[in-house]
RNA sequence: GCGCCUGUAGCGCAAUGGAUAGCGCAAUAGCCUCCGGAGCUAUGUGUACAGGUUCGACUCCUGUCAGGCGCACCA
């Protein structure tokens, strides 16, 4: 929605309600224009939050507002935007645009092209945006799948809303697991070279495993810390996998030089200093319950070994140290229980508590034709980003785990996400655009098109598809809400299925003169559109298919 | 036992607290002398249960039931 309609109309709408002599009753109602469903283009419901103090119904209050609207409208710059204001349905205030307005809309998309939705909103504001980050003891599962996915469509979203993003993965590069896949590459080592040795249940039991070691074996490579010999070679793994994935990270930011560095010294001396450790038991805590975390936290164990937190305190307050006033980290729903205490420790460095932002990703969930495949990391079994990605290609994979809420559980199914059918959705969408580009390529259009002097889009599916073009600025506010790009994939459906409808219905080429140009332009707007949406998301946008 | 997420049509899912709860699949019947039929049109059943807040609840709160995931001096 443009913002400047939307404040004009607030500004009216203020002095309406002041003339009505509401203003007192208004209290702190906000004044917010919503999408409007059905009647008109957008409304308000300020009668409706302010009849109970009136104590008069809704319905009657909307109506004396509106009156006074009418007459402020009269002396208003946008008048010639607003073709009506009604009070409607409960106490709605509507507003519909009027064809002036939305002819000024598609001449601003083709003008901006792709552009369109780009703002200053984030003004500047520098933001880390933490994912994936999986420890490098395995390939990347379907969860970091899903986690890359959103991490890197949220990450797009964000720069184009005029935030500095910067997009780092977190690499446990030391610690238990990491020691514990050494090991396991070790002792499967032995077993190639026949010595008899015992694998225990906590070992690393995919196959993998057994690959790394046959390797060593072969190529005769000397190796004298498997530990990190295993992560490295791992590593390079995940980031050939995230590659393709066509998720590319800013930074890899490396645990063990936060020990190494001295910074996890000096995060934990800060806070011994400001009183937020204490020893106990032979183990240092951090004291996590006075920032709202319902028990204290050990850093150091009795043993001398530092817990995860240690790291994980350094690590955030070197994000701040950094520049960063925002932080966002996505987590899988095995973390949740962390947030209270990471919350506590970026308040404990004197961050504000909503300056990490923790967005937890479920899981996601393969099956093929409709049953689900049973993943059990014990036996070192489970789909792999790998292989979904060959399975099903960058576009629909990226499509699919972004498709649900991230509070949501995913299913994804390899047969459908493999179909070049309307059951997919992604295919449904970039055939929209297609489609469009093979029209333009026709009608010898490349770059763009003017609009006609005077035209007003006459046909229903004209303007149902120009109406949702211009709600896409809306929708990326809307993710920038809910830090969640899931919305944009249910509006690029709608915006394609508004493409394909009037594609049906009416001719572009052909039509008399200023009919077909209109059209061109009109689809050449939505095309724009299309485009920078699935960019957004990371998909492609192909000209043919 | 405690915490987080989820429960909407046969299935998979939508719906910034808003108006008549939508879409796809599956089923049936149609639409290419015409810009790409990977498309379009028509036909119908539903908010797990019980309370509460609100002018208004799929949405928020409480409880019950069901499913998933956590609950370390692991990461």
């Amino acid at each position: 929605m443009h913002a400047s309609i939307q404040e004009s109309l607030t500004t009216l709408l203020e002095a309406a309600i002041a003339d009505a002599g509401f203003e007192e009753k208004r209290g702190g109602s906000p004044l917010e224009w919503a999408l409007s469903a059905g009647f008109g283009d957008i409304s308000n419901n300020v009668a409706m939050r302010i009849a109970s103090a009136m104590k008069q119904p809704p319905m009657k209050i909307a109506s004396v507002i509106v009156e006074a609207l009418q007459k402020r409208l009269i002396d208003s710059p946008c008048r010639a935007s607003v073709s009506q204001i009604k009070a409607e349905g409960a106490g709605f205030i509507n507003v519909y645009l009027s064809d002036e307005y939305f002819r000024q809309v598609l001449l601003d998309i083709i003008e901006q092209g792709s552009g369109f939705g780009r703002s200053s909103e984030g003004k500047g504001r520098k933001v880390l945006v933490e994912f994936v980050s999986a420890n490098p003891t395995g390939p990347l599962s379907v969860a970091h799948a899903r986690q890359a996915a959103v991490g890197d469509a949220l990450a797009n979203i964000l720069a184009f809303l005029g935030f500095e993003v910067q997009k780092e993965y977190y690499l446990n590069d030391e610690g238990n697991q990491i020691n514990t896949l050494g090991k396991s590459v070790e002792a499967r080592l032995k077993e190639l070279n026949g010595e008899k040795v015992e694998f225990p249940e906590n070992y690393y039991q995919g196959d993998y495993i057994v690959d790394m070691a046959r390797r060593i074996r072969d190529e005769k490579i000397e190796v004298r810390d498997f530990a990190q010999y295993s992560s490295n070679y791992i590593l390079d793994i995940i980031k050939k996998e995230l590659e393709d994935f066509h998720v590319k990270f800013d930074c890899w930011y490396s645990q063990k030089s936060l020990r190494e560095s001295g910074k996890q010294q000096k995060a934990l001396d800060y806070l011994r200093s400001a009183g937020h450790l204490f020893d106990e038991d032979g183990a240092v805590w951090f004291r996590s319950t006075a920032f709202g975390d319902d028990k204290d936290r050990v850093v150091i164990k009795s043993d001398g070994a530092f817990t995860y937190l240690a790291p994980d305190i350094a690590y955030h307050g070197d994000k701040f140290a950094r520049g960063f006033d925002w932080l966002i980290n996505l987590w899988g729903p095995d973390h949740h229980g962390y947030i209270p205490r990471l919350k506590a420790a970026v308040m404990a460095l004197g961050g504000r508590a909503d300056s990490l932002s923790v967005v937890i990703v479920q899981l996601a969930s393969i099956f093929r034709n409709g049953r689900v495949i049973e993943m059990s990391t014990r036996r070192g079994q489970y789909i792999t980003l790998r292989e979904v990605l060959d399975e099903v290609g960058v576009d629909a994979a990226r499509y699919f785990f972004c498709m649900r809420r991230t509070s949501s559980h995913l299913n994804f199914d390899l047969e459908v996400a493999k179909k070049q059918s309307p059951e997919n959705p992604v295919y449904y969408v970039q055939y929209a655009h297609a489609r469009i580009s093979s029209i333009l390529r026709q009608a010898g259009i490349a770059a763009r098109p003017q609009l006609p002097g005077s035209f007003a889009f006459g046909e229903k599916e004209e303007q149902v598809l120009l109406k949702k073009l211009w709600q896409f600025p809306y929708i990326l506010k809307v993710c920038l809400g809910t830090l969640d790009p899931y919305m944009m994939t249910v509006y690029l459906q709608e915006t394609a299925e508004g493409f394909h409808r009037f594609y049906d219905k009416h001719r572009v080429l052909g039509q008399d003169p200023a009919c077909t140009q209109a059209r061109l332009c009109l689809i050449y707007a939505a095309r724009s559109v299309l485009a920078r949406g699935l960019d957004l998301l990371g998909v492609t946008a192909p000209e043919q298919m």
